[in-house]
DNA sequence: TGTACATCAGTGAACGCGCGTTCACTGATGTAC
DNA sequence: TGTACATCAGTGAACGCGCGTTCACTGATGTAC
């Protein structure tokens, strides 16, 4: 049963890409290496013929998903003549609404996977705080973009309150109570945003 | 080896007492019912004769967890004359650096098993819920005091930017990173705060 | 170009370990007389 | 008050299951001649 070596890397990348979602979704302990064989079409004995370990497989999987956030914004902001504000938005609004988009889009590993993060691999939380400081890069650029001074501080803000509220709305009982506190968080987002632009306006030059 | 009721009731609330402790350092799956009954001096057979399941415990131990976190907040705030304000800003420095604190305080688990909980039982989700809806509601409340309006909704998002933020500072590589997190939450709400406080002043009576 | 061999992705069973749970047993203490 | 029995918290071994990992084997395809 010899392979390509094109269609031993589609392979191996198919597992990732699978193993990404079922942990994302289901949580790291709680995924099995046999879970995401047989997703892939495949028995559990061949896993290791493409990975080390699932501790490795995690580390992928995890590099993945953050892959996909940084691919989703890129398209959405990309090309349309959005300011920054409008940029911004967008990626709140995409990263709030992940768990609600029509189409799944991407999930991020922090939110979802919070917790079970600092008990995984030094390599799997390596791979997260890059993940983590470019997409709060991302957002400290926009903000910068906008004229708001401290750019670092506030970008870093918005992404705690929306990693805190993902958590918690994935936690609520009811969609509507889910979507209160995701709504809540988008508008003081945007309160935080305008508050420190004219905090700026009125500075001293 | 029987017991008087007295001693029963202290073993087992013992157990519950180490086993939120566990939980909430460790993770609920890496955490063994044999863990718990060792750092309790007891042998594992011996922990169904108070509980019936891992998931039992699991369920008291949050309830345990958040009675601890009310129990901290009640004896910070009490009758030391602050104003709401005042009393916000204790209950805000003591969650985000419950990781810091110098001698340990509690550990929320929305924070600390965040990811974790979605998959557990009904039962134990209710109760978080229960613990979300009544901290939420302690600093709606203080926010009210203060004159602020939309109380619910800022009350909201000020947990969710905690709650990001905790989860965020405990993913961080160094303590210098995670502190920067932390301050810049605090920072943060004192801004979201304030400037609703402001609207407010502005809007029409 | 055709042939023989080497490679290696994939199979499916088995291994080993840890963990939640069960169980027969112990023996100190509560309780009934 | 004293005695005999029942209770039940705790012990320690064992069970059963799932999961990560290993392994002998297969057979289609790449490669060397």
């Amino acid at each position: 049963m010899k392979k390509s070596k094109a269609d031993t890397a589609e392979t191996r990348k198919r597992i990732v890409l699978i193993a990404s979602r079922l942990f994302l979704e289901r949580g790291l302990a709680a995924t099995g290496i046999a879970d995401v064989m047989k997703e892939a079409g495949l028995t559990q004995g061949g896993f290791y013929r493409h990975f080390e370990s699932k501790e490795q497989l995690i580390a992928e999987a995890n590099e993945m998903a953050f892959d996909q956030i940084f691919t989703t914004i890129g398209k959405e902001v990309a090309g349309q003549g959005l300011g920054p504000k409008g940029a911004l938005d967008k990626i709140v609004q995409a990263y709030l609404y992940q768990h609600h988009a029509k189409q799944p889009v991407y999930l991020c590993p922090m939110a979802n996977l919070g917790s079970e993060l600092p008990h995984a691999d030094e390599q799997v939380k390596a791979i997260v705080n890059v993940g983590y400081r470019r997409l709060v890069g991302y957002i400290e650029a926009l903000i910068q973009q906008m004229g708001v001074p401290n750019q670092a501080a506030i970008a870093d803000t918005v992404f705690s309150t929306m990693l805190g509220a993902v958590t918690a709305a994935r936690l609520a009982l009811t969609e509507s109570s889910s979507l209160a506190i995701l709504d809540n968080a988008r508008q003081t987002i945007d309160l935080i945003v305008q508050s420190a632009q004219k905090a700026q306006a009125h500075a001293p030059a």
